[in-house]
DNA sequence: CCGAAAAAGGTCAGTAAAGGTCAAAAATTT
DNA sequence: AAATTTTTGACCTTTACTGACCTTTTTCGG
């Protein structure tokens, strides 16, 4: 994997965590071994507005890179969600995109919880181990798409 | 956070309590631990009449520094950014106009979102360079122009 | 009342601390 | 081989911070 690649999953990462990434420049690029330079390579080639990013930045002492995800409907999201969805799905992955969803405010909080009870390893106690990620991985998407439909 | 943004963070906190901030700078200073030429870096460059305040001050003993938000209406407030932009107007310039709005409500946090968009280099990149900054200036006094309409 | 001392705030120039740009070289894909 | 993407580094611009020195206003002794 290259280098701008796995810049760019760590920015995605803080982006999944909470919205938005707010960075060092020079600190980030010294923890991975790059140039700093790099940074914006990485940001004007992959988190563009095309992309769906908007990107803020200061200069000076306490400068910071901050990028935010924006907002695309709640459908589009979800739909975004159901098609990186795999045809199987561990429970933890599955727990991830359920609390992203609703950390973004795509999904309703209640929902959410009704959704993660759904795919835990508990309800799933009935499937066969072997098939349980790929149970999962339907289930999850068939309540996005129910989802999606209502949030139109 | 840097110190500058503490500083501006506290004013603010300030005006938001009772639309004014009044203050002692070498007091406040000291409460920080800064210089106090810091305070008027501060408010020179982020509590100035284009961000929307108007700053008093007095010297010598009771001497005190106050900045008010002035509060005019949204449209005045559009219409004057508007007539502050010349015939051509940088990247930077332009994101920091739209900010500005957005950061007062003077414009959606939506709309500026678009607005960040639409004047960016990626989204100009057809237009040859040279004539981008024209471009960028008269896109965004049009846009401005429709939101000063609506805000009525 | 007058003038000096004290008590504020103001200015400016210089230094440091970020991030930005661009073009060339290297690597990868097509 | 050509085209595209990635990496790099030299140089640039913006923002932050500091301290020495200046101006205005008040206070206070004589």
């Amino acid at each position: 994997m290259s280098l701008s690649s796995e810049i760019a999953d760590i920015l995605i990462g803080m982006l999944n965590v909470n919205g938005s990434a707010e960075i060092q420049r020079n600190e980030l690029a010294q923890s991975i071994g790059c140039v700093p330079s790099q940074i914006n390579y990485v940001i004007s080639s992959r988190f563009t507005p095309e992309h769906g990013y908007i990107v803020e930045s200061r200069r000076g002492g306490g400068g910071y890179i901050k990028i935010t995800r924006l907002n695309i409907s709640a459908p589009d999201m979800i739909m975004h969600a159901v098609n990186s969805i795999g045809d199987r799905l561990d429970s933890m992955s599955s727990r991830a995109f359920i609390v992203n969803l609703a950390q973004q405010n795509f999904i309703k909080k209640d929902v959410a919880e009704m959704m993660l009870c759904a795919v835990s390893d508990n309800a799933l106690r009935p499937v066969e181990p072997e098939k349980r990620d790929e149970t999962r991985a339907s289930i999850l998407k068939q309540m996005l798409l129910s989802a999606a439909r209502k949030a139109q």
